[in-house]
RNA sequence: GCGCCCGUAGCUCAGGUGGAUAGAGCAGCAGCCUUCUAAGCUGUUGGUCGGAGGUUCGAAUCCUCCCGGGCGCACCA
């Protein structure tokens, strides 16, 4: 609502009267729990008393006094309790949200406060050794809601896939699959330390027996296993594409680390920190200078023996993300990786590039349970439960949803039974049926929810409490979605939805539309409210059904 | 031993750059279907915000210590 924009706009200025700097956009305005205390309520008082050494009520009062607003936008200011200031929108003000809503159809909530700042988001990036597990799959959810709401926000943004196509992991699952193929014609074979165990590698190492013949188990084994090796990756990264393709999740580009040796990117990035004069020779490894940074220790770059650690290919492949001219590099890594960051962001840092340039969001543990008992293995991944079995069993909104309604940084307990419930007590239920239920009454209508215009319709008759409620709820929607944006944080827009669901069940069930006076204006707040609730659900990735 | 994340109602979790009486859902209890979906609504019970100090006009929020849970601490990836 521009009201909310001409407020903070007014605030701003105020407070550079009263000698503060304060960015509007940092104005905390929020919608009080209370009604007595006005439509919106902001504590700026409260944050300038101390810098500007008063009193937060003679702050407030001073601010009131000299702010100005346009006419006929508030009816009333009030200074309250510690020193919160309280405005209390002109009655016509409010329903002005609601043209607005149907004007701006599916964008409404979008912003460009990122001014078209170019930033990759990766995420996922599981080693193409075997099936995504939940916790991939809550990486996913949340990549994506992330990359979303950056878009909403103004972003030029590209999701990313890292493909660790190279590394010891990879010989391990080439000789798990020889193995296998082995085993397959009769063979004694073990699985290698540190192997991979899970069933799907029997399965796949007798699909490579029926199609190339069983003569393939008796390739020299050095053969057989850069055959395996071939086979084994092409099919992982086929059968996780397939899994993310169902689960909704599309990616920009698909980087393998493979390609960062052949470019010699390798070379460039070992000669750049040289350069740079953060690398340093010490029993006959190459180290890097990391604590320079902050980091715990120093790190190793390239071995005693000569080969290069893992860690020369990451700088060289983020390294590489800034070369493609992205201000932000936001990676989304499984918990058990934040040992790495301290070491990645120093190295980011150690090629000159600006503090923020790389961030980590860190995605905690998921624990399944399903009929109050936990879940923990899965017999064909040999490890985890697979996001698969999970979005067969649950379907891909539940899944997608209960992701994203927690945050990223807790444990997280998946109930499987509660995300199957087709009742209320099953959130995203809820909130599809609060959809549905806006969309039903265009259906009984006959009329498409499109149609419905704003002008030359009576707005003033809404005067019900319950729908004041709701067009402030619609109207909080942008600064929802540009606060979560900035956190980093989707659960943000799963709770928002959850409560604006609420308000339009209790007044779908308290007050009619179709037949009543009030028809016209009841339309555009339903159509609104469906708006509202249909991006909210898009923009997390999650279907807006019209009947359910 | 060192580091990071977490500890809020019986359960699952919001709130965390300090601000008005700590919120929601579920579960529990009491009600509501000739109506555009009861896949819903209304009311209600329930809290020493893990504990102890500290900073502040004001702390769930910031600082210190302790307790509990998770995860990391390689010339592994």
């Amino acid at each position: 609502m521009k009201a909310h924009d001409a407020i903070r706009a007014a605030l701003t200025e105020a407070a550079a009267r009263l000698g503060a700097s304060v960015a509007a956009s940092t104005i905390e305005l929020e919608q009080p729990r209370d009604p007595a205390h006005g439509d919106l309520a902001t504590n700026l008082a409260l944050t300038l008393a101390k810098s500007l050494k008063q009193k937060p009520r003679a702050v407030a009062d001073r601010l009131v006094a000299t702010l100005t607003l346009p006419q006929g936008l508030v009816r009333k200011i009030e200074v309250a309790g510690p020193g919160f200031v309280n405005f209390f929108l002109a009655e016509a003000q409010l329903a002005t949200v609601l043209a607005g809503v149907l004007a701006a159809g599916g964008n409404y909530g979008k912003g460009d406060a990122g001014r078209g700042t170019k930033v990759n988001v990766e995420f996922v990036s599981a080693n193409p050794t075997g099936p995504l597990h939940v916790g991939h799959g809550r990486g996913a959810a949340l990549g994506d809601g992330i990359a979303s709401l950056l878009e909403w926000t103004g972003h030029a943004v590209t999701r990313e896939f890292y493909v660790n196509d190279a590394g010891t992991q990879i010989d391990k699952l080439a000789r798990s699959l020889w193995a296998r193929v082995q085993q397959a014609v009769g063979r004694p074979a073990d699985i290698p330390e540190g192997g991979y165990h899970g069933e799907y590698l029997i399965e796949l190492a007798a699909a490579v027996l029926v199609r190339e013949g069983r003569s393939f188990a008796d390739l020299p084994q050095e053969e057989g296993e850069r055959r395996c090796r071939e086979i084994g990756v092409r099919s992982q990264r086929a059968e996780q594409d397939e899994d993310l393709r169902e689960f909704g999740v599309k990616f920009d580009v698909t980087f393998f680390e493979s390609s960062v040796y052949r470019d010699g990117l390798l070379d460039q990035t070992l000669a750049d920190l040289r350069a740079r004069g953060y690398t340093y020779e010490r029993d006959g490894a190459l180290w890097l200078r990391t604590t320079a940074f902050g980091d715990d220790k120093d790190r190793v770059l390239r071995k005693s023996d000569g080969t290069y650690t893992y860690l020369l290919p990451d700088i060289a492949y983020h390294r590489q993300k800034h070369e493609r001219g992205f201000a932000r590099a936001i990676d989304v890594l499984g918990a058990d990786h934040h040992g790495y960051i301290g070491r990645m962001r120093a190295a980011m840092q150690a090629l000159g590039y600006p503090a923020d340039f790389y961030h980590v969001e860190l995605v905690q543990l998921v624990r399944v349970v399903r009929g109050g008992e936990e879940v923990r293995f899965s017999k064909r991944s040999g490890e985890f439960v697979t996001l698969r079995d999970l979005f067969q069993e649950t379907g891909v909104d539940a899944a997608r949803y209960f992701f994203l309604m927690r945050r990223g940084d807790a444990q997280f307990v998946f109930d499987v039974d509660l995300a199957k419930s087709q009742k209320e007590e099953n959130p995203v239920y809820y909130v599809q049926m609060a959809h549905a239920r806006m969309s039903g009454i265009f259906r009984v209508a006959a009329r498409e929810p499109a149609s419905v215009r704003a002008d030359g319709v009576d707005l003033a008759v809404l005067v019900e409490p319950e729908e004041a409620d709701l067009m402030k709820e619609v109207a909080a929607f942008p600064g929802v979605v540009a606060r979560a944006a900035e956190t980093l944080e989707p659960h943000r827009v799963t709770g928002y939805l959850e409560g604006l669901a609420r308000r339009a069940h209790g007044w779908y069930h308290k007050y009619r539309v179709l037949g009543e006076p009030e028809e016209a204006a009841r339309l555009v707040l339903a159509a609104a409210v469906r708006h509202v609730l249909a991006n909210g659900l898009n923009l997390l990735g999650i279907s807006a059904p019209d009947r359910m």
